[in-house]
RNA sequence: GGCGGGUUGGCGGAGAGGUUACGCAGCGGAUUGCAAAUCCGUGAAGACCGGUUCGAUUCCGGUACCCGCCUCCA
C-alpha cells in the first residue's frame, strides 16, 4: 500500500500517515460561516482537502473514508445581514431572515463548490443541529474545572489546559502581554473564551444551563466532529488564518471533555490566497468571489487547477496569466482527448488507473504541482490511459473537460486520402451558428484551392482575419482546412460574413 | 511587540547533497501561399553573508526583504 505522508502541523514534520483505523479513515475541515457567498479564497482549502480526500479513497477505498466539512450557520454576520434585512423593511421575523439567508448561502456553496470539482464531504452537518451536544460538552468541562458561568457567559479555563499555545507555538503569557483587544470584566484571565453567550430577543437562541443564548464559534467542531467522528480521528483541516485561535481553541475543549482520547492526529493547514501579489481585501477592491469568476467565463476547471498548480503550504497568487495558462493547459488535454479516434492508439480510458508517479507526488505531502507536471508529460507523449487516470484522480472530469475545452473542430479535408468534409461536435449541444461556421469552413476552403491556382490570396486572407477576430482559430495545411472557436469567440462576428 | 512561513531562470513552479525538472514566454530551425497549430533545437536560476562537506540551490547559523496570524476571516 501506498504509505502517504503529511506535513502535521502539531508537529512541524512531514511523517507517515498511519490511520486509526484503515477501515475508516476520519477527516473533519472547518467549513464556511454561510453569510455570505465562497470568496476565493474560500475556495481553495475545499480544492486542498478534495484532493486529499480523493487520495484517502484510491488508497484505502471510497467506502472506508469519512469526510465531514460543517456549515456554521450561527454566527454574528449572519445576524447582522438578516438585521440589515429588516432595517431594510422585510416583515419577516428575525428567526426567519435568519433562516433564509442560511439555506440560501448553504446552496451557493454547494453550487459554486461543485463546479470547482469538489466532492460533497460525507456529512455537512449544520451548527444549529449541534446545540445539544455543545450544550453537554460544555457541562462537561464545567463539571470537570475547565470552564466556568459569568454573567450569562461559559468561558474556557485556558490556564486549566497545560498544552495551550502548542499547536500555533505560542505561549498563554506570551499573548496575554501582546494583546490588543479589551478583556472583558467576567473573565478569570484575559486569554479565557467564551463558550457560550446570552442572547438578545433578537438574536437567535436556545435554552440552555445559563439561560437562553447561543455557542461561541469555537465549541461547535469540538461538539459536531465528536459526534460523527469520535472523540479521536485522524485528519483536521482548515486555513492557516484558523490555527489561532480557532483550531487551538477546538484541541483545548476536545481534549479537556475527553482526556483519555487523542483528538486529531494529523493537522493540516493551508496557506492562504493572493490575489495578484497582494491580499484579498474589499478595501483594496481585488476581491472577489467564485462565483464572480465563474460568471466572468472563467470555467470552474481553470479555478481548480491555478489552485492545484500551487503546493498547498505556499501562498498562493491568483493572477490573471496563471488562469489563461491554465485555460490553455485543459484546452489542449481536451483537444487531444477528443481528437478523432483514428488518428490516436486506440485505449479504453475505462480502464484507467491513476499512474503511480502521480499517486506518489499526491502521496508525498499533496505535490499536486508535481502531479501536474507528470500530467503535462502524459499530454505530451499522448499517453491517454495515464492522462486519464491521472485527471481522474485530481478531480477533473473528463467528459466535462471535452465538452467545455474541446470545442469542436470543423475540418475540409481536401486531399485524396481523406477526401470530404467533417464535423465533430464534442459533447457540446448544436449552436445556430454551427452552419453559419460550417459554410464559412468551405467558402475558405474553396477560396484556398482557388488560389493556389491564380494565387491572388487576398480574398483568403480577408476572410481569415475576419474569422480570427470572431475568435475562431483558422488552421490550414496541405490536408485542408480546420476551425476552432476558441475561448473568445464571438458567434455576433460572424454575421455578414459569407 | 510576540509567533509562524517564505525568498529558485523573463514569468509560474518542482525534485534531489554531486548528472536536463517541467510549463508559459523568448530565440533558431523544420513545416506553411502567409499564418496558425505541430515538431526539433536552444540560452537563462537558486536573496545576501558565513559554516559543515571532497562537493550545497539542497543541511546549519546570521542578515535583508516579503507574507500571514495575534480581532471575524479559509
Amino acid at each position: 500500500m501506498v504509505t502517504i505522508r503529511l506535513h502535521n502541523s502539531k508537529t512541524r514534520k512531514k511523517e507517515a500517515f498511519s490511520p486509526l483505523d484503515p477501515a475508516n479513515v476520519r477527516m473533519y475541515v472547518c467549513g464556511p460561516t454561510v453569510y455570505d457567498r465562497a470568496h476565493l479564497g474560500n475556495g481553495r482549502p475545499v480544492v486542498v482537502f478534495d484532493t486529499l480526500y480523493r487520495l484517502l479513497r484510491h488508497v484505502y477505498g471510497a467506502e472506508h473514508v469519512t469526510y465531514v466539512r460543517n456549515f456554521t450557520d450561527v454566527d454574528d454576520k449572519i445576524n447582522a445581514t438578516a438585521l440589515a434585512r429588516k432595517e431594510a423593511g422585510d416583515p419577516r421575523s428575525m428567526e426567519a431572515l435568519i433562516h433564509e439567508r442560511t439555506e440560501e448561502t448553504i446552496g451557493w456553496y454547494h453550487a459554486d463548490m461543485d463546479a470547482l470539482g469538489a466532492l460533497r464531504p460525507d456529512h455537512e452537518p449544520r451548527a444549529t443541529a449541534y446545540i445539544g451536544p455543545m450544550v453537554a460538552m460544555i457541562e462537561g468541562l464545567i463539571a470537570g474545572g475547565h470552564a466556568y458561568a459569568r454573567a450569562g457567559h461559559v468561558l474556557f479555563r485556558v490556564r486549566s489546559y497545560k498544552a495551550y499555545g502548542a499547536l500555533s507555538g505560542r505561549s498563554v503569557d506570551d499573548m496575554i502581554a501582546g494583546a490588543r483587544v479589551e478583556v472583558a470584566p467576567f473573565k478569570e484571565d484575559p486569554m479565557d473564551f467564551v463558550l457560550w453567550k446570552p442572547s438578545s430577543e433578537e438574536e437567535p437562541g436556545w435554552s440552555s444551563p445559563w439561560g437562553r443564548g447561543r455557542p461561541g464559534w469555537h465549541i461547535e467542531c469540538s461538539a459536531m466532529s465528536y459526534e460523527l467522528l469520535g472523540a479521536s480521528f485522524d485528519i483536521h483541516g482548515g486555513g492557516l488564518d484558523l490555527q489561532f485561535p480557532h483550531h487551538e481553541n477546538e484541541i483545548a475543549q476536545s481534549c479537556c471533555a475527553h482526556p483519555e482520547a487523542g483528538f486529531a492526529q494529523v493537522w493540516l493547514h493551508n496557506e492562504m490566497l493572493q490575489v495578484e501579489g497582494k491580499k484579498m481585501s474589499k478595501s483594496l477592491g481585488n476581491f472577489f468571489t467564485v462565483r464572480d469568476l465563474l460568471d466572468q467565463g472563467v470555467p470552474g476547471e481553470v479555478i481548480r487547477m491555478v489552485y492545484l498548480s500551487t503546493h498547498y503550504r505556499k501562498p498562493m497568487d491568483w493572477t490573471a496569466e496563471k488562469a489563461r495558462e491554465a485555460e490553455g493547459t485543459l484546452r489542449k488535454i481536451a483537444q487531444f482527448l477528443s481528437r478523432d479516434p483514428f488518428t490516436k492508439p486506440w485505449v479504453d480510458v475505462s480502464k484507467a488507473v491513476p499512474p503511480q508517479e502521480v499517486v506518489d507526488a499526491l502521496a508525498n505531502d499533496l505535490n499536486t504541482s508535481l502531479a501536474l507536471t507528470h500530467v503535462s508529460k502524459y499530454l505530451k507523449d499522448e499517453q491517454e490511459m495515464q492522462l486519464v487516470g491521472a485527471l481522474d484522480l485530481l478531480g477533473f472530469d473528463v467528459e466535462a473537460l471535452k465538452a467545455k475545452f474541446a470545442g469542436f473542430e470543423l475540418h475540409a479535408w481536401d486531399n485524396g486520402f481523406a477526401s470530404g468534409h467533417s464535423l465533430r461536435a464534442s459533447g457540446i449541444a448544436p449552436a445556430p451558428w454551427q452552419d453559419q461556421l460550417r459554410a464559412l469552413r468551405d467558402t475558405l476552403s474553396k477560396l484556398r484551392q482557388d488560389a493556389m491556382q491564380t494565387k491572388n490570396f487576398a480574398p483568403v486572407d480577408a476572410l481569415k482575419s475576419a474569422l480570427t477576430a470572431a475568435g475562431v482559430e483558422v488552421r490550414m495545411s496541405k490536408a485542408g482546412v480546420e476551425l476552432l472557436p476558441g475561448p473568445g469567440f464571438d458567434p455576433a462576428k460572424l454575421e455578414g460574413l459569407k
